[in-house]
DNA sequence: AATCATCGTAAGAATTTATCTTACAATGAT
DNA sequence: ATCATTGTAAGATAAATTCTTACGATGATT
């Protein structure tokens, strides 16, 4: 039987060199290649075969997402696994659904990486237990009609900017002045952002906004 | 010569795996224990003693900076050499005025870690060169004077938790649900915050607490 | 030892804010 | 042509915040 051949793909250098030993330490593992980005992970298959492709999702030039489905456009025959650190529903879902065959944690033991890639090898999908509850459930509550609750297509344009606004510490009448609105028309945005968001309390919204990246992060407080 | 006993701390347990293989792999490392976050490294530096703590600074329970805090304030030996993702101006300062012999981001190449960790386990201090011009940059921008401006030198514990909750948008009625004190008791450390941080409003909170990372970011809504 | 600043705690009164409800015209979709 | 969504807003009520003042316990400074 012959090893499988494993594509590394992960921004992190110091990640992939250990991950390098550690795959090939296993007898059936053979890690035949290793980029930083997506980009490199095309360029790479254009020459080399491989059986997976194991993959980062936040990477810079062109990140895991984009990659999968570059790849599947392609037509090409490599199975992916997801290595991340999110254990993002909305990431979870959208790698499996554009072609992903599997999803692990970076924060997994290392024999649930060996058998999520065994399992991926043949053929079958892998998903951690928590991970399939998150996408079995992120399924079923969708509706059928692709109905996403990212903010950028649930909320109004309006809506989000309130949201923003609330959640770096802006009470209703401070949103008011900026927006130059009423007090009273940012109290309706509110009602139907906690309505749509399915929030009671300020703080759910925040972690909500924390969740999508409505906050800057550093060195970019806008 | 005896090898340097390297203790790595990093919540993707993927990564400890591969590192731990990467550095035994040197002939002058041994990996002498495994820690999650930071309170596991306390712990771990309670019975074993360690040459380097390899650290990373974004963990869930307890962060990076926050660990490498509590061993200089018990007086802990251990040479730290931070390992992340961030080459960030903020995360640099603040990791070697914390107390940290050198910072690594995780996107260097194994070379450069094994340098690293060497330089470090002789006492000295490492920083790429580009860290070493953010830092220098960092230094000579800042006022002296407000060199001390951070949560962690210049709030009080109590006040810390008041803001962190205070900005993740809890009423000050929650926050004195939640840690069981008196809603005033609240109001008077929201006084002092205010005065002590020099704000006026809410919202000037917020936007300290996300310069100082007191917000968490995905996957660490601790 | 005496003093002074800080910290954790808290209450009353006054005021500001938020909430709930209801409304309406303009779009856009079906 | 109708219905859902969006941007706008007010009145009345309920809730939260602010301002002020206070007090004992530490820890540091003299």
């Amino acid at each position: 039987m012959s090893k499988l051949r494993i594509l590394l793909a992960d921004d992190h250098s110091v990640l992939r060199a250990g991950l390098k030993l550690l795959l090939n330490s296993e007898a059936d593992f053979s890690v035949v290649g290793e980029a930083a980005n997506g980009e490199e992970v095309l360029r790479l298959l254009e020459h080399k075969t491989a059986d997976i492709l194991l993959l980062d999702l936040s990477m810079p030039q062109m990140g895991g997402l984009e990659c999968i489905r570059e790849i599947k456009s392609r037509g090409l025959a490599v199975k992916i696994l997801v290595l991340t650190m999110y254990a993002d529903e909305q990431y979870v879902k959208e790698a499996m659904q554009a072609g992903a065959m599997g999803y692990v944690e970076k924060n997994a033991l290392d024999t649930e990486l060996f058998i999520a890639l065994r399992t991926v090898a043949q053929g079958h999908r892998y998903l951690s237990a928590q991970n399939a509850q998150i996408l079995l459930n992120s399924l079923l509550t969708d509706s059928p009609h692709e109905m996403n609750d990212d903010p950028y297509t649930l909320l109004s344009a309006r809506e989000r900017e309130v949201l923003k606004l609330l959640v770096r510490g802006h009470s209703m009448s401070q949103i008011a002045e900026i927006l130059c609105i009423s007090v009273k028309t940012v109290d309706t945005y509110k009602t139907r952002l906690m309505e749509k968001l399915n929030c009671s309390r300020k703080s759910e919204l925040v972690e909500y906004a924390l969740k999508y990246s409505l906050l800057p992060s550093k060195g970019q407080i806008s």
